[in-house]
DNA sequence: TTTAATTCGGATATTTTTATCCTTTTTATT
DNA sequence: AATAAAAAGGATAAAAATATCCGAATTAAA
């Protein structure tokens, strides 16, 4: 459903959130730890979740990967797979037509809306603080 | 949201649906002409809907693809995509944990599973016959 | 039985995605 | 100002998905 380097950069903001709650930076060695994945990568990521704004970086000596507290609950699911696989899975033709539309559809057109509509609306509902809180309070987890 | 392998077969097997209604046997290249798609590549996924009995072939002059009209209200979207993507699409965690579980939960994994179940549902209730009709009567199309 | 038309299957090429490595830039501390 | 720690960014490598090519096997018809 989501690339690869989705899933890391979810994984990861998600991890960023619960540390940033506790005042404290993370490097991409510690995330990759974390969430078991391949630490250069996740590097990648998370430079494009930084240029997108979902997270913040600070260089240098006592630098790593933040996000304020105050954004936590204004980040949404959706905002996360922007910044790394664009609007494709909304806006995209299920059939890869490039002219799909209400007037000129593809076979699977409107049964395919449904669902991506639904899917939409879950991210756009999502939020990273619940992802967080469940993560902390042990009701989900980020490997194995 | 599926491969273009997959894209692809969905949109052949429409098309020899449609002409197989007709009684005629098409090749990959006039199928790969209908629908837009490169005609060797398009040959290898007939191969593999083939040996997953979706549609079927014979081989030799005046040979070529089809499906046995009794069987397109049968055949469902579910089996094709299944033939071709496997099952990771219902199955897969969504942020790849290898062991998501009710009791050890990916941050995403309630959430995911009404979006899942949503889309094998109509995946397994539509079927070839009506997507077929559609195109017939230029409800719906094949390219562009 | 030969021929022509066709799918099948293996080998290979290209492109995209995933992943790694190394140098440069930035920054807090000493 | 010097130093050490860290992200940024570019170059490269590996793996997977997409795509092409060609010879072998099969088949109907002449």
């Amino acid at each position: 459903m989501f690339s690869k380097a989705c899933e890391y950069g979810i994984k990861a903001t998600i991890f960023i959130a619960i540390k940033s709650y506790e005042g404290v930076r993370v490097s991409p060695k510690e995330i990759a730890k974390e969430i078991d994945s391949p630490e250069a990568f996740t590097a990648k990521i998370l430079q494009a979740l930084v240029r997108h704004d979902v997270i913040s970086s600070l260089k240098g000596a006592y630098g790593g990967f933040e996000i304020a507290k105050d954004r936590i609950p204004l980040v949404k699911l959706a905002d996360i797979v922007n910044a790394i696989d664009g609007d494709a899975i909304y806006n995209g033709c299920g059939l890869g037509l490039h002219k799909c539309s209400e007037t000129h559809p593809c076979p699977v057109h409107d049964k395919f809306k449904a669902i991506r509509e639904g899917l939409k609306d879950m991210l756009e509902r999502t939020s990273l603080e619940e992802l967080a809180l469940d993560i902390k309070s042990g009701a989900s987890f980020l490997k194995v």
